[in-house]
DNA sequence: AAACAGTGCGACAATCTGCCACATCCATGA
DNA sequence: TCATGGATGTGGCAGATTGTCGCACTGTTT
């Protein structure tokens, strides 16, 4: 794959460890550069000698909140296509960061095929099928819970308290099985 | 009462009839020319004589959804300001409405004073606060059911078969409101 | 007209959830 | 060391939710 002038540039800001790697790696797959930024002030940084031309940002991260850098990103490139990617989403977050010129909004868990469809990284590559099957509410819901649960370090109460769920109800759903898809 | 050019007019679509009766009249008392319409419709023929300067929209009614209105609107007064506003509120409807045009987006119960309010803003504030929780498990189904909903225009028995649940309970999900977040 | 897909809804049994109660553990600090 | 407060594992139960069937009705297609 080129790396030359022509290609296109993937900036992804998330402090999210594992998710940053699984996502540039699908991204690169895909003949895009990529750069990982685990902040604002570092996407800030990177921004010096990198001019995406697509973006997915977190809303929360140790620091200033991705939303801040849709004005940044636009003022770069206008064209520059931008993806808000949150555990936290809401709805006026959403409205504003579309507001500020966010192409999309999408709350996480979102596996890699939606993100990429959501941002038309598709096109170019026809020999990759799209899933057309979206998540289940099941397996969406255990993601979620295990996000959430890592979060809080493991614990249970605190978990079932950030997610407004009944204890008794979180132990009955963890001691089920792992995940369970169709089939 | 004046009814001159000079006057705001202020153009509501919603089928909840109390609704539409006390938030008309709080408009009107404000010093706004009011016109209420209970359906989709209904508002593409008071349109014929009436052009609005702002516009509250509902999302759920019979026939066509608000948002359908949302092109008329900036077709016939691009300076127009629109709210969506509705009890079914959900991120992916948000997105899609504030992409079309709408000024912003407001799940009900909402009093008159934050409507107004969400109308005159004319700047997007990027420094928005982002929530300290995630959001509940309940409300994450309903906005991964809508996008689905929406991503299979609207569709219920497909939508019903993409997320392997059965179309009875999804009928069911789909009556009821979404889950309130607590702040 | 007949076949078909989508929709709305009643009914009922099988599950699941919210909630209270209690019995451990395990830190932490008086 | 003992008291206190959180976290956790279970049992039990009434009430809410879900999976299924069935049926009527409405457009669309053939």
């Amino acid at each position: 794959m080129n790396t030359n002038d022509s290609s296109v540039k993937f900036l992804i800001v998330d402090d999210d460890e594992t998710f940053t790697r699984v996502l540039s790696k699908a991204i690169q797959r895909r003949g895009y550069e990529t750069a990982v930024a685990s902040s604002a002030e570092q996407a800030l940084n990177l921004l010096e000698s990198f001019t995406p031309d697509m973006a997915t940002l977190d809303l929360k991260m140790d620091g200033a909140s991705g939303i801040t850098l849709v004005p940044r990103l636009k003022a770069l490139n206008p064209n520059i296509k931008i993806l808000i990617l949150t555990g936290y989403a809401s709805i006026s977050t959403a409205v504003e960061a579309i507001k500020l010129g966010a192409t999309d909004y999408l709350a996480k868990p979102a596996d890699t095929d939606q993100i990429l469809a959501k941002l038309n990284v598709t096109e170019p590559d026809p020999d990759i099928e799209i899933a057309d099957k979206p998540m289940s509410v099941g397996r969406l819901e255990w993601e979620h819970i295990q996000k959430v649960l890592i979060e809080h370090d493991g614990n249970i109460s605190a978990t079932a308290r950030a997610l407004g769920m009944h204890r008794r109800t979180l132990q009955r759903k963890l001691q089920k099985r792992p995940v369970r898809e169709e089939h």
